[in-house]
DNA sequence: GAATCGTGGTG
DNA sequence: TCACCAAGATT
């Protein structure tokens, strides 16, 4: 839930969801449909296809537990290096560099002097991670822990708080005078009539309908008739929408 | 490596 | 107002 997703909107969804299916076995018991409704509105919804995805694989392959190594983590659908480092880390004290968004900015700034980290993760910055984590595994995982939240809450993309920050004296980045971001352009996502979010359309409707609706009853949301049934078909080939019948959609596995 | 995939808060 | 960005992963 938290990829790409601020934690204060996560949280609500996460405390329903942990009490609606406490353990892996409970969500894998019920259809993947149900994952992608209460996903409410957090946004990529496969990520709620890929999560009822990891409940089925933890109880099948895990006998419902969540392993406690990095491989088996990292084989599960929807985790990849930051989530499998995480989870080893913070749940399981396993060594491991933890480079969310928040780390790639501190590290930016403190050690390499630029403004913003590039558009997407390097080599370099793994290596420099890696370098900077402490050997001992349980303060690993605290140091994680530390440079995160010191980039979630004070050396924050917009307006970082250096008075506040117990970097500052060692930060490359204040020393040179904080220079602005000088790097490859970062593109903005475009969002106004794009097929996502037309996706986002779809999937809304679905989710808020109790039935099966049908092909017509849905284009009627979205005025580009050719970019509804690309969009469509995608969805279909993603597995975030069924056809129960001929005609009727619905999310998927929901017997209705 | 680049493109794709949602949504809502915010400066 | 609107561009920016948020505990990324997959193809």
């Amino acid at each position: 839930m938290l990829q790409q997703t601020p934690v204060a909107r996560v949280l609500p969804v996460w405390a329903e969801w942990l009490a609606r299916w406490p353990e892996p076995r409970d969500l894998a018991a019920v259809a993947p449909g149900e994952a992608v409704r209460a996903w409410g509105r957090l946004g990529y919804p496969r990520r709620a296809l890929r999560l009822h995805g990891c409940a089925v694989a933890l109880t099948e392959r895990h006998d419902g537990a969540v392993p406690a190594d990095l491989g088996a983590l990292r084989a599960l659908p929807g985790v990849g290096q930051y989530t499998a480092a995480a989870v080893g880390a913070f749940a399981f004290g396993i060594r491991a560099a933890v480079v969310d968004t928040n780390v790639r900015r501190v590290h930016a700034r403190a050690v390499s002097g630029l403004a913003l980290p590039a558009p997407s993760l390097t080599a370099a910055e793994l290596t420099l991670a890696e370098a900077l984590l402490p050997e001992d595994p349980a303060i690993a995982a605290r140091w994680s822990v530390a440079v995160m939240e010191l980039g979630a809450l004070v050396c924050t993309a917009r307006s970082p708080d250096c008075s506040r920050c117990p970097l500052a004296a060692h930060c490359t980045w204040v020393a040179t005078g904080s220079p602005a971001y000088a790097g490859p352009p970062r593109r903005t996502q475009a969002w106004h009539g794009t097929d996502r979010q037309c996706r986002g359309v779809i999937i809304a409707e679905l989710r808020s309908s109790a039935r099966p609706i049908s092909v017509g009853d849905l284009a009627e949301h979205w005025p580009d008739n050719d970019q509804f049934a690309r969009s469509l078909s995608g969805l279909l080939s993603d597995g975030l929408v069924e056809q129960v019948e001929p005609g009727w959609l619905q999310l998927p596995g929901l017997t209705d």
